[in-house]
DNA sequence: CAGCCGTGGTC
DNA sequence: TGACCAAGGCT
């Protein structure tokens, strides 16, 4: 199956701004870490201002952690802006201000863990790496498998198979998992795949099972309305839209009950989102 | 390792 | 309309 999706791809592929040749790893590395869990339609302007404003790791690692979360805006868990920073630390202490091209290095980076370590190898140094993530997991599941999702968490199994149809030849390889990502972003969807446009749909293990319904457990979606993150969501809001710091009794106002809006404020200052001063006001860290 | 961590669009 | 979903990582 590789031909034909590797030709779709060259043909179909978006023209998005991190694989263009000026994106350079650094791109690469901080688009991968806003897609984490957010859609490209949201990210593209976000990841415009961040590079024209931090071109460079060292850029980034300038500024307080603060300004990062700020410019993160509402791209959603403002966590990844601050590992983003503290990564870009790292790389202008340990590796010259370079992003590290080693698989090894770029997962000892903080944010970065298995799915990103690859990506960023792959598609910003043409390393020969598996690249598994939720939308190459569902072309496999689906293409090869035959299930219509993946497992709910990534298993050896899926592990070999994606080492085992790697392509051997080493750019070959880096066409491929960006092929097989793009595949399962714009056709093999979620809800409603696009077989009918698919490049292998003549020999998808799914397709040619008839389409079999999702068997096993339901896939549990997380709750969001009155737990913790809605509250952390609305504190930080605030935080970020006020580039004076804020004194308690506005943070007060964005929840009712007092003892989950302190446990939400808590945990906040505890992951280092937040920091409070000698005066009691509230802003984010170092800015 | 199951649960937690934001946000907004979609069908 | 509300459940599902979007290029995960960390503990």
């Amino acid at each position: 199956m590789h031909g034909p999706v590797v030709a779709w791809f060259a043909e179909n592929a978006r023209d998005l701004p991190w694989r263009r040749p000026e994106a350079g790893a650094w791109g690469v590395m901080v688009s991968e870490f806003m897609l984490q869990q957010t859609p490209v339609a949201r990210v593209l302007p976000v990841y415009e201002e961040w590079m024209r404003r931090w071109p460079r790791p060292a850029d980034l690692a300038a500024v307080p952690p603060g300004e990062a979360v700020r410019a993160w805006g509402r791209l959603g868990y403002p966590r990844r802006a601050l590992r983003l920073h503290a990564a870009a630390g790292a790389m202008t202490e340990r590796h010259g201000g370079e992003v590290p091209t080693e698989h090894a290095h770029l997962l000892a980076l903080p944010g970065v863990g298995e799915y990103t370590a690859a990506a960023v190898a792959s598609f910003a140094h043409g390393r020969r790496q598996a690249v598994l993530d939720t939308n190459v997991r569902r072309v496999f599941a689906r293409a090869v498998v035959g299930t219509r999702y993946p497992p709910n968490a990534t298993t050896a199994a899926e592990r070999r198979l994606a080492r085992a149809l790697l392509p051997e030849d080493e750019a070959t390889a880096a066409r491929w998992a960006a092929a097989t990502m793009e595949l399962g972003a714009l056709v093999c969807t979620a809800r409603a795949p696009r077989c009918g446009v698919c490049p292998i749909s003549d020999r998808c293990a799914w397709r040619l099972a008839g389409s079999p319904e999702h068997q096993g457990p339901p896939r549990r979606g997380q709750a969001w309305a009155g737990t913790d993150r809605q509250v952390r969501g609305r504190l930080m809001a605030v935080l970020r839209e006020s580039m004076e710091p804020v004194r308690a009794s506005v943070l007060e106002r964005v929840w009712e009950d007092s003892v989950q809006r302190e446990r939400a404020l808590r945990g906040l200052l505890a992951d280092r989102l937040a920091e409070r001063l000698p005066d009691g006001r509230y802003r984010l860290p170092g800015a």
